[in-house]
DNA sequence: GCAAACTACTTGCAAATGCACATACTCGGG
DNA sequence: CCCGAGTATGTGCATTTGCAAGTAGTTTGC
């Protein structure tokens, strides 16, 4: 009678394969003293070789303000640091120091083993139809914010 | 140099996707007083007609002390019950209420309106697969956390 | 060249989160 | 029948979170 099943859903799915994995991923990343939107931002950093903060919140999916807070703890561990950026006083660059080098370096191939779990069994075009299909959709989210935007204006 | 490159990684775009559909889902429920965790927790109950805590732990992907207070919320918002379960003293059976059922079909419209936005363009086999390719890494998942519980034991 | 609108980041604060532990109940073996 | 291991849910508490508001720097339009 419910008329809607749940597991026919994309997005219960990606939750539960999310979560799941966060799960995983947080036990991991423990004896480290990393927790997992730490790891994002210590992956994006490690990606690209400087970042604002508004793009490394974008790419690490932070809360901007939530961001400041974790840099300021990442810094403090010594693994980020913090430089001002010439053109723009207003932001602040950051960057992996050489101790956040080495600890994506350690923790890189655990969370790589993950990721292979996950994809056990999995032929390459599904994996690659997945990340297609899933940045279609990340792209169709952003273009209906805008049109959500230009409704409420 | 990374030799590593962040966006080919199917776990940062579901991060990604999962994220940016969650904030916007945020806004949309946020008149109707529901947060995101408890919209799960309402679609599950609601297509299932009676779940444990600890199934619905499970299902709307919710810790299970966190559960405990959602539920001691919801409850008092008068869209979910709590039974006893006559089999096992220890279970706690919940159910939507009259109030909760009705609550699922007026936020129904808009969150299903929100996932054939994000699907937009994406061919029904992309999004067969999709759910398929999840399912499995699901399932994946599982299979590898248990094999860590029996290296851990 | 200056005021208003905009953007980048930070802080205050109340609420949500999850770990570790506590409690209540069940089940299997002696 | 009772004990101990196992399972289901609830509670204490420290931490994390994110909205809203604040500050500082930049751009736009007159």
């Amino acid at each position: 009678m419910p008329s809607f099943d749940l597991e026919s859903h994309s997005f219960f799915w990606m939750t539960q394969v999310i979560a799941c994995r966060d799960r995983q991923l947080a036990i991991e990343l423990k004896g480290e003293g990393l927790r997992v939107p730490e790891w994002r931002a210590l992956a994006s950093l490690h990606a690209r070789k400087s970042l604002s903060m508004s793009e490394l919140s974008d790419l690490a999916s932070i809360d901007r303000s939530t961001l400041t807070r974790t840099m300021d703890r990442m810094q403090k561990a010594g693994w980020v640091m913090r430089l001002s950026d010439s053109d723009d006083m207003r932001v602040t660059r950051l960057a992996l120091t050489a101790a956040g080098q080495r600890l994506f370096a350690r923790v890189w191939p655990t969370v790589e083993r993950l990721n292979t779990a996950a994809a056990e069994g999995l032929p390459e075009s599904a994996l690659g139809m997945l990340r297609w299909t899933l940045e279609k959709m990340r792209h169709n989210l952003d273009a209906d914010l805008e049109s959500q935007d230009s409704r409420a204006a």
